[in-house]
DNA sequence: TCCAATACCTACTTAGTCAATATGTTGATA
DNA sequence: TATCAACATATTGACTAAGTAGGTATTGGA
């Protein structure tokens, strides 16, 4: 199930992409715009410009703004980073400690293959996509 | 993400339907051909029996049997039985609180394909086609 | 030069869930 | 009547999700 950190991640990014012509824009109004805790929004803006999704700026005039064009990013790419990856069982996860039943376990193929489709669902989604309804 | 308890469901129907012949199955054969504690199974199954997935006999020579033939069973069925709705997000979810964003949210049809993807994925495979690999 | 706005940082809390265990009770069979 | 086995209820420990609290550093403007 996907956490509220990736779902307010991405509603971040859609409200950078429609106000990105206002220059930097505060967290605060992010926040009001989306309703959204201030406080817990900086823990997911934190994690988005630690990952070069976005720059911020402080002081007076400050806030956020977003580093590329909307078509530049990638919707799976700003999931996974928000709230890791996107396998759908823990066998699959990137550090999984191996598993004996692995070779001949009958369900793993039906997760590879749900994996497989989950990435291909979000990898082929750009921000600009998701702003537009162009999926 | 999918949790044990619909992965191991999964994995104690296909171990049924692979010992089909051999009557009723107790749970201490399933738990250690498939490695999983007896304890843990039991609830596992007790979820099945009671969503009348499998039938259980009690007493000496009793266990555990198929209600159906394999290619009567969805794999959606399961995993929902075992673990709750396969719903990607909160929102989606069938006792899902209203939101008031819902009308402009532009996020939610996202989150409705994906949820469209995934049912579809579960509810076009049988237990058949499991153990079969057709998928 | 100081104030207010703003990002950034560390720690904490609270409720809930996952995975599993413990300890029984009921029912069937030989 | 002993044994096997399902069925039932309660409890545990570790972890995570979601959110809060309080403080520090940086910047622009009055």
């Amino acid at each position: 199930m996907i956490s509220t950190k990736a779902r307010y991640a991405l509603r971040v990014m859609v409200d950078l992409a429609e106000n990105r012509e206002s220059g930097y824009i505060p967290l605060k109004d992010i926040a009001a715009r989306q309703e959204i805790s201030e406080k817990y929004l900086e823990i997911i803006i934190k994690t988005l410009v630690r990952g070069k999704l976005l720059k911020g700026l402080r002081g007076k005039g400050g806030g956020y703004m977003l580093m590329r064009d909307p078509s530049d990013y990638i919707v799976g790419e700003i999931i996974e980073l928000a709230e890791g990856p996107l396998s759908p069982v823990a066998c699959l996860t990137p550090d999984a400690e191996s598993c004996s039943r692995s070779a001949h376990c009958v369900t793993l193929p039906l997760w590879k293959k749900f994996g497989a489709l989950i990435h291909d669902f979000f990898y082929d989604i750009t921000l600009e996509d998701l702003m537009k309804g162009n999926y």
